[in-house]
DNA sequence: CTGGTTTCTTAATCTGTATCAATACGAACT
DNA sequence: AGTTCGTATTGATACAGATTAAGAAACCAG
């Protein structure tokens, strides 16, 4: 079960047995159904988890009552609301699982106690949002330049599983169209081939 | 001139004098000319910067050939292309000041050097980065969401100094738009006041 | 298998923004 | 002063994608 987890974080720093431990001891292990929400809009974020198994998404509702999906997130992924968890304050998202998902998520109080006894680990965490914020700009980048087609065909690309875990007009909604034009879009695809 | 840096900085953590000094010391205060390149496509962004005075642009080229502007920075700001600079590969963007500007600046061995030192430091840029990831993250709903006139309303709303200070094409860049949208949306603010 | 959701497709029309082109303005220089 | 260059405005046209509406498929649960 930490496997992937250890491997995950070990990327960054080298920690002893001991260490290890009580990173493990730190993150609770949690199985959710379909469809649980993690976080709702309004609630302070109580936790910050890798994903084991399964597929969340991280929306917020736009004023017109429709879901803008921020992000889908699968094995091997990190997934919190994190301005919410650092800062303690009252989230502006929801995070909901797809997939019956295996989380180890650890709370606010435990990562600062881990902090404090692995200093190290601050470092694997400044690491990890910056690959987040890098990740992030550079959806940002082609989201200004790039037409709703060749943003559909770089998100099939970078994340082939995704389409076939995840219903159709999820993905129009992350990638700012409605599902009826990344409908066309695909017949368009099609009749190309 | 280091007064508000060191506000800046302290907001996070407590530091001794002697810390204090070593940061001073490890920063180094630049003065550049107006529409000088501080980085450039290709290169390994050597530097972070605290903006103490002035104005500078951060954006990259478009295929086809158009500036896409990410973010202007003012007094007060930090600097950089972190991607670039905290994993020292080549960049894709460039920094252009567009005043005359000074900033403090520390390079990647130094920084390394001073988080060996003050390992407290690694807690503030953290916060620093998961900051810039908030406000990314922000601009990047907006953006999803948002017609160009309420991005523009927005704009001027967060940054009230900025149009006074950069170019309206630049602005119209940075929202997303072309120059010609923007002076229509300002036009049409007008006649509805 | 059946009736009811939920999801996906197709088509017709409408809208915001881009593009192209022409003109106007303002500051900087000679 | 006039000339020039960069910047901003205005108008005409084109197009990507939204919206609305309807029907077709897929996916359940009874």
């Amino acid at each position: 079960m930490f496997e992937a987890f250890d491997k995950n974080i070990s990327n960054h720093v080298n920690l002893s047995t001991d260490e290890l431990d009580l990173v493990h001891h730190l993150f609770q292990h949690k199985t959710y159904r379909k469809k649980t929400l993690l976080l709702s809009e309004g609630q302070v974020c109580n936790f910050e988890a890798y994903l084991v198994k399964g597929c969340v998404k991280r929306y917020y509702i736009d004023p017109n009552g429709d879901e803008v999906i921020l992000q889908f997130a699968v094995e091997d992924w990190w997934v919190s609301d994190m301005v919410s968890f650092t800062e303690q304050v009252p989230s502006h998202l929801y995070i909901e699982t797809i997939e019956e998902t295996e989380l180890l998520q650890i709370t606010y109080p435990n990562k600062e106690l881990l902090f404090k006894q692995v200093p190290q680990l601050e470092r694997v965490f400044r690491l990890l949002v910056q690959r987040a914020y890098s990740v992030l700009e550079n959806r940002f980048f082609t989201g200004l330049t790039a037409s709703a087609e060749e943003r559909y065909l770089n998100f099939i690309k970078k994340y082939p599983i995704l389409p076939q875990r995840v219903p159709q007009y999820q993905i129009a909604s992350y990638l700012g169209i409605t599902p009826e034009a990344l409908s066309r879009i695909r017949a368009s695809l099609l009749r190309k081939k």
